[in-house]
DNA sequence: AGCGCTCCCGTGAGCGCTCACGGACCCCCC
DNA sequence: GGGGGGTCCGTGAGCGCTCACGGGAGCGCT
């Protein structure tokens, strides 16, 4: 009686977007006539309650579209963990395979698993970051620069960091041995017999490690490699495409080329074979990330094999170290070379 | 210094799962010698508060690894909104780009996704249903059943179903023009001359649409079609590959199948080249889907396309209609024709 | 002195729910 | 008739936070 004019205030909210006033167990209580108590009895299936009684409780709750609210009971009993998951582009075939090892590992242990798209972009990076600090209890993911890690410091969200390809240092989370990597693609490729080597680069940043250890590496295997032999591209498949092209334009004596991702890669197969050329007899390629995608296309891609899954459950580990207040011990995965067709 | 007792009760906490009881804004308050309402401002940024003793609090939060609860933070201004995006495999190409349109949707509304994959089995569907039940406001994806769908009218989630195959009828969600996308694809295959059509399907249930719609328009167009002329597959490259060769094993004479969707394409295209026939000179494969996955290959997948990420669009649109308390007009996605190579 | 203002800061109340109680009521048995 | 036990239900308290207040201290002005 005394409350008549909060349920007036309620109703008159009635803006196209708002979102309709949920009834609480309140509500509920004094429709069926009994105390919130019982409702709680009632929802919850609990003992102690009478079978007609309930059967009245719940057609109160039903009638007035009662769900209990999720923050409420997470108040009370706090045990459901949520992690946040931060990936660039759930479009790179790349992620789906990660995400289905972190969903796997938070399965395991009945996490819930919110999924944040950043295109790549450091802004929207830092907004998943601040959204994900306050709706999540700890995060996971590829991170762009070490700038945005520091944010999520600040914000003092406990984050697993996926080894991006900057110098994750100590930053807690599992690594990739991507000069390792690199190495094996590179060596494959000398091994073949090819003297002149490109890159095609799918980082934004020059220092980016796949870049570098290319470099580095070729130069110390003699191969005769400059750093106008890196061509830059989205990752797209079409970035693949232009890029191979670009880079036979400016060096037309390159016979292999070294790809950021299986994605790029895959593009650069279709650009040499438009252009009339067979892989690998022409010119090879050769990938990274050892995609499952990568063995439907023709000639299927040789590639720098990572076990993408592992790497996310191995996230949502560090990260359940990280919430017990521990310091995860580092790990790094060793990718294998995959000898397929392309190179 | 005066709060280093604070930090080892933190640290005795060390059983191996437990996660750290973490600090309260009490906690803080007490340890800064202020009240809650100071820290409340320091941390969320307001006014009325002087720097040093903002710095002041500041410090003791990260000193005792404060975050606020966003249970707690819910209860008062309840704002944000949480979809809970049920589907069946990630692994699946045609999952990530779904994921893709509700992402960008969700983004848009400012709203959190948090992601149940069920391997396609209906009991861990049930499951994820409960869960998000009450993890999220709202719930999306496809649902094997009308069982499964009856199990979250029972929890009382809204939910918005995305078209499955079984007649989702009155269910609310958006729905797919399956009959109308089968048409397509035989009378494309009719119209190429074939006669004897096979079909790859990759449902579990016989009475799936897309089966029947197979079944009933070849039977329409005066095929020579057969109900044993339908193979079952799980839906993987694999599945697609023993698929067709089953098929062909049964009856040589088939020049041409239909696949459920564009991963059993590819994995019939494979199985017919490595058995050495010629696709589409020998063998025709028209698939569902038009993933991007399908232009890929070689041949490319002729494939009757779906504006998936649309889909995902429009089932967020659902989504939010149910939650305003409105019933979402039904929307029903026309799917058309992509010819490319394999038919 | 007295008033009003600004700048800080603290105190109840309450968000919606569950947990730990306590108590009413009925039935049975000595 | 009273004690014991079972069944059912309600009442405070409190989870961690924010909102709406109220109030003290310090300053300048009449």
């Amino acid at each position: 009686m005394e409350f008549r004019w909060r349920q007036e205030a309620t109703f008159l909210n009635d803006s196209p977007e708002s979102r309709v006033k949920r009834a609480t167990i309140e509500d509920v209580a004094r429709l069926a006539g009994v105390s919130r108590q019982t409702v709680s009895r009632a929802v919850n299936d609990k003992a102690e309650i009478d079978a007609e009684t309930k059967r009245r409780v719940l057609d109160a709750a039903r009638s007035l579209n009662y769900r209990p609210s999720r923050f409420a009971r997470g108040l009370i009993r706090q045990d459901t963990t949520t992690l946040g998951l931060i990936i660039s582009d759930i479009g790179n075939p790349f992620f789906p395979e990660l995400a289905s090892g972190v969903l796997r590992a938070a399965q395991a242990r009945d996490w819930q698993v919110v999924l944040y798209d950043t295109g790549e972009d450091p802004e929207r990076e830092v907004l998943a970051l601040s959204t994900l600090a306050d709706q999540a209890d700890v995060g996971a993911g590829f991170l762009t620069s070490p700038a945005v890690f520091a944010h999520a410091v600040k914000l003092g969200v406990p984050f697993a960091v996926l080894d991006p390809g900057w110098d994750a240092g100590a930053a807690p989370g599992v690594g990739i041995d991507i000069a390792g990597g690199v190495r094996l693609a590179v060596e494959h490729l000398a091994a073949a017999g090819h003297r002149r080597v490109g890159m095609i680069d799918g980082a934004a940043d020059p220092r980016d490690k796949r870049r570098t250890s290319f470099l580095a590496i070729a130069g110390e295997l003699g191969l005769d490699v400059g750093e106008d032999d890196v061509e830059s591209a989205p990752r797209t498949v079409e970035g693949g495409a232009d890029a191979v092209r670009a880079l036979l334009a400016r060096r037309p004596d390159i016979t292999a080329a070294f790809a950021y991702n299986d994605v790029l890669a895959v593009g650069a197969v279709r650009g040499l074979k438009a252009a009339g050329l067979r892989v690998p007899e022409d010119f090879a390629v050769i990938g990274f990330d050892g995609l499952p995608l990568g063995e439907l296309v023709e000639p299927p891609i040789t590639s720098v094999h990572v076990d993408i899954r592992r790497m996310g459950e191995l996230a949502v580990a560090a990260a359940a170290e990280l919430l017990a207040g521990r310091t995860p011990e580092p790990v790094v995965v060793v990718p294998e070379l995959r000898v397929r067709g392309s190179a």
